[in-house]
RNA sequence: GGGCGCAUAGCUCAGUUGGUUCAGAGCACUUGGUUUACACCCAAGGGGUCGGGGGUUCGAAUCCCUCUGCGCCCA
């Protein structure tokens, strides 16, 4: 059955996908086998399939569907999750656009909207998953809102909250002015931005005197609670004890003294306004100074902004500088470049900002997390360069504010019965709450109508730092059959930027609940970059469409054109080129099949000597290659398994197996032949498959009609022989001697067609095994053994093989001569350096046995060949 | 400002404990080839002071120091 021309590659992805999940190969359930398993870093479910993620989802099917060939009960399970800023922040404006403000809903109808616009465009990403062909167990899909997942969320919470590790603080946090809501530390991206750095003219307090401070904000005065001078800094001792005059607000505040004052920047006088700068805070908690808020939660000024009440903080930026001038109070401005804080998800330059959030302790959990990575080897980090980065997080740790001003989302179990700081208990329901509260406050009258549920929900990560455990039940039940055979799971594959936001926390759970890490191995992909370095990005509209891509090149190529440029943890500058270069792969992989379609089978005529030792040194070739995809696939070099595969197909299979045994033109093919060469192309299959699932398995049915039991997603993999290294040794050797045949063919322009006369003085003693090789694919009609030169023939060298092609009155003597000698002058200069190396004592006593031995062989080696070349040279003049 | 990492062919990168196979791969490039699977092909070929400088060693892309240029993380 022919295909070529004819294959169409979205039919036959289809086909098969669907093929695949009629039969539910992709399915697992608990058996006896060892398990293998995946759990998918879940996309955000109203997301579409990036760059990042159909990488990261390549490597994840290439490792499942090997381990599932390789007899592993394989289950890799596919989720999403709830990505609860950036969510709530695309149904917020879609609901503006409706002309419906969040702010006059309730919780509940809120979230009506958000599951409505969940099921309208949840899961579009998974189905997209499908299409680059992943095997994930479909049936296992979980979403962090689930009620069983969003139970355990709310379990651990409770359970954290019980042992002391989760605390309601009065913290300074980043606040999101846009989202509305706190953010992480590691929500914060700290981005270069030119700004100025103003001189403010404060007056003191019944003095003539003025005093100049240097500040980024100049709108923070009507916060300002001190002034802060360095106690050393003999400029300003005479502003000690006094007090200082804020302008436009005329507000008096105190002079205080702290070495934490850098005398070097600014004017050495520091403006201190404990409620929107964290370094001032330090300062007003330590010198006791009064707090004053000055923003909305919008980061509009409030009633203390005077009349600017209302006004968006950076238009006060202007409006008070422009105030500050007329008033003379502004003495200059400079251009200062500073690191601002702006939220990764909504750009928002982030407002430091005192609120009551939840958080949780880290100090204590993250030991076991610190152990496991950098001491014991538990859980392995592809590459390793990642540990330094790992330690330097996990050592420097600070509590993780958990609680977000959002509803999408698990809403913190804390259940108030009163106004005061510490009336809340916490609960699983609101009855149980409720029992507890009545303990709690000895007051039996309370109902549940009496709690009030705190309003925040809890950070989408600490949803997702349970994943691999909770996707199993594994804390609601954490003895269910499932959770005991799959967890832990074996690799993670994810990119780098989540280390610290999901894989360091996951490990931290997975001690906290399991005592176990949650995974042996984590695979950091690469970013996806474009060709100028840029990172890809809906901003920057250099992302490409992923399913067009699919379309362009197949979703096989694409696979293969990704991972050719995948080596762990380097960035990867994406580029189409490389798409097609797999979609040239896969068509290589086609016309080979139909080439072997071809043949007429003839069973009566016998194997060829050149196709016997050809599919002999195939199968040691193919054995060698298995050999090194194992050791890159143990270190997670995907790519570099990728290209062992490329180039066994490629080179060696197409390029060199079939030429050796293809029939003459036209004519049959013996039935030895034919039928080894097949079982070869499937092995081929079996080791391209997790690359290019769909080609190999419609060529899987190509080759002979299967059973569903026969299908190549659920066959084995190629079995573990022996390799005859001195066959392949000996092909090197005959490679090289077509080579040197083909080179001279042409140089001397001698066509294919015309057959030649090879004759060879074999003083290397070479094997004569892959003599018809040679003759077959450089069309050689004899070959002879000789002893003497020849005369008026071209010549080439091997080793110190000397070959004769006889060509009546075509040879150019001197030529030839000026070949010979150019060889010679090389191998004596060759040979003078490798004697140095053996004349030298503190080498020969120095240097292992074997690095000397294999020099004296060169030196050998080196000598014959000078014989030789000298023997011809002589011979020619 | 603190920490980590990188620099090898035009591009993207391998190069394990310093030593056979060490200067490599893929792509790109140059030349030649198409009646006989594939031009998304085949064959042959060019191309590198291994970022600069110093050191250790019999021997350094590899180890040490230093300089330069990039990248990432954290503050």
């Amino acid at each position: 059955m022919a295909l070529g021309a004819t294959y169409n590659a979205s039919e036959i992805e289809d086909k098969w996908y669907a093929y695949w999940m009629e039969h539910n190969y992709f399915h697992s359930e608990v058996d006896e086998r060892e398990p293998y398993t995946i759990v998918i870093p879940p996309p955000n479910v109203t997301g579409v399939l990036h760059m990042g993620h159909m990488l990261n989802n390549t490597i994840q099917d290439v490792l499942i569907r090997r381990a599932r060939l390789q007899g592993y009960n394989a289950c890799w399970v596919p989720g999403t999750d709830h990505a609860s800023i950036a969510t709530e922040a695309k149904v917020v404006a879609k609901l503006k656009e409706q002309g419906i403000n969040k702010a006059d809903l309730t919780r509940e109808e809120f979230l009506k909207h958000a599951w409505e616009w969940t099921e309208e465009y949840g899961g579009v990403i998974l189905d997209q998953l499908k299409k680059l062909g992943a095997s994930c167990d479909w049936e296992r899909t979980k979403f962090t809102l689930d009620p069983e997942m969003s139970q355990q969320v709310i379990k651990s919470f409770v359970d954290l909250y019980n042992k002391g590790l989760i605390y309601r603080g009065y913290r300074m946090v980043n606040w999101d002015p846009v989202a509305k809501t706190t953010l992480s530390d590691e929500e914060v991206n700290h981005v270069e931005k030119q700004g100025n750095l103003y001189f403010i003219k404060y007056k003191i307090e019944g003095s003539k005197e003025t005093l100049t401070i240097a500040t980024t904000r100049p709108e923070t005065i009507f916060g300002d609670t001190a002034i802060c001078i360095n106690p050393n800094d003999e400029r300003f001792t005479h502003l000690k004890g006094k007090k200082a005059i804020v302008p436009i607000c005329n507000r008096v505040i105190p002079i205080i003294e702290d070495e934490y004052v850098d005398v070097e920047f600014g004017t050495g006088c520091l403006k201190v306004t404990p409620a929107h700068d964290e370094n001032d805070k330090m300062l007003g908690d330590k010198h006791k100074l009064e707090v004053i808020d000055i923003f909305n939660d919008d980061a509009s000024l409030n009633s203390f902004g005077l009349h600017y009440e209302g006004k968006d903080r950076f238009v006060v930026r202007k409006e008070v500088t422009k105030e500050l001038d007329e008033k003379g109070a502004l003495i200059k401005t400079e251009q200062h470049i500073n690191k601002v804080g702006t939220s990764e998800r909504t750009k928002a330059v982030i407002e430091p900002r005192l609120s009551d959030q939840w958080f949780l302790k880290m100090e204590e959990l993250v030991k076991p997390a610190i152990k496991a990575v950098l001491e014991d080897d538990d859980v392995v980090l592809h590459p390793k360069k990642f540990e330094n980065t790992y330690r330097h997080w996990m050592t420097n740790i600070r509590d993780w504010n958990i609680s977000r001003q959002l509803w999408w989302g698990q809403q913190i179990p804390a259940f108030f019965y009163g106004d005061g700081k510490e009336d809340f208990v916490v609960a699983e329901s609101i009855d149980e709450a409720l029992v507890l509260a009545k303990s709690k406050t000895n007051n039996n009258s309370l109902t549940t109508e009496s709690l009030r549920q705190d309003a925040d929900a809890l950070d989408t990560w600490f949803s997702s730092w349970l994943w691999p455990m909770s996707v199993f039940d594994g804390l609601n039940n954490p003895d269910n059959k499932e959770f005991n055979y799959y967890y832990p799971t074996n690799d993670l594959v994810t990119g780098p930027d989540i280390l610290f936001f999901w894989v360091a926390r996951m490990i931290i759970a997975g001690y906290e609940y399991t005592d176990k890490a949650p995974f042996k191995n984590v695979y950091l992909t690469g970013l996806v970059r474009d060709k100028q370095r840029r990172k890809m990005s809906k901003s920057l509209g250099n992302s490409p469409d992923a399913l067009k891509l699919i379309n362009d090149y197949s979703a096989d190529g694409v696979r293969v054109g990704l991972l050719l440029s995948a080596p762990a943890g380097n960035d990867l500058m994406f580029d189409e080129g490389l798409c097609n270069q797999g979609k040239g792969f896969s068509k290589k992989i086609q016309s080979a099949f139909s080439l072997t379609q071809m043949w007429n089978v003839d069973k009566t005529i016998p194997q060829p000597e050149s196709s016997r030792i050809g599919i002999e040194w195939y199968k040691s070739k193919l054995q060698k290659a298995l050999v090194e995809m194992d050791d890159h696939y143990s270190k997670y070099r995907i790519s570099d398994a990728l290209m062992t595969t490329y180039k066994l197909i490629q080179d060696e299979f197409c390029g060199w197996l079939l030429e050796i045994i293809k029939p003459a033109y036209q004519a049959p093919i013996d039935s030895k032949t034919y039928n080894e060469v097949m079982a070869l192309f499937e092995d081929n299959l079996r080791i391209v498959h997790p690359f290019m699932p769909f080609l190999t398995e419609e060529l899987w049915h190509n080759i002979e009609d299967r059973s569903p039991q026969e299908a190549l997603c659920i066959n084995t993999w190629p079995k573990v022989e022996p390799i005859d290294e001195n066959l392949l040794k000996n092909f090197e050797f005959a490679a090289e001697v077509i080579s040197g045949v083909r080179t001279i063919r042409k140089e001397k322009n001698i066509a294919f067609k015309d057959a030649i006369v090879l004759s060879v003085i074999n003083g290397e003693k070479v094997d004569s095994v892959f003599d018809a090789i040679i003759s077959k694919l450089v069309n050689i009609s004899e070959l002879n053994y000789i002893s003497e030169a020849l005369d008026s023939a071209l010549t080439f060298r091997v080793k110190s093989n000397e070959y004769f092609i006889p060509m009546e009155g075509a040879i150019d003597v001197e030529a030839e001569i000026e070949k010979l000698k150019e060889e010679l002058k090389y191998t004596e200069g060759f040979l003078r350096s490798v004697q140095g190396k053996l004349k030298n004592e503190k080498f020969v006593n120095g240097a292992p046995e074997q690095v000397v031995a294999s020099e004296r062989k060169k030196e050998a080696d080196a000598l014959a060949k000078i014989e030789t070349l000298k023997t011809s040279l002589v011979s020619l003049s």
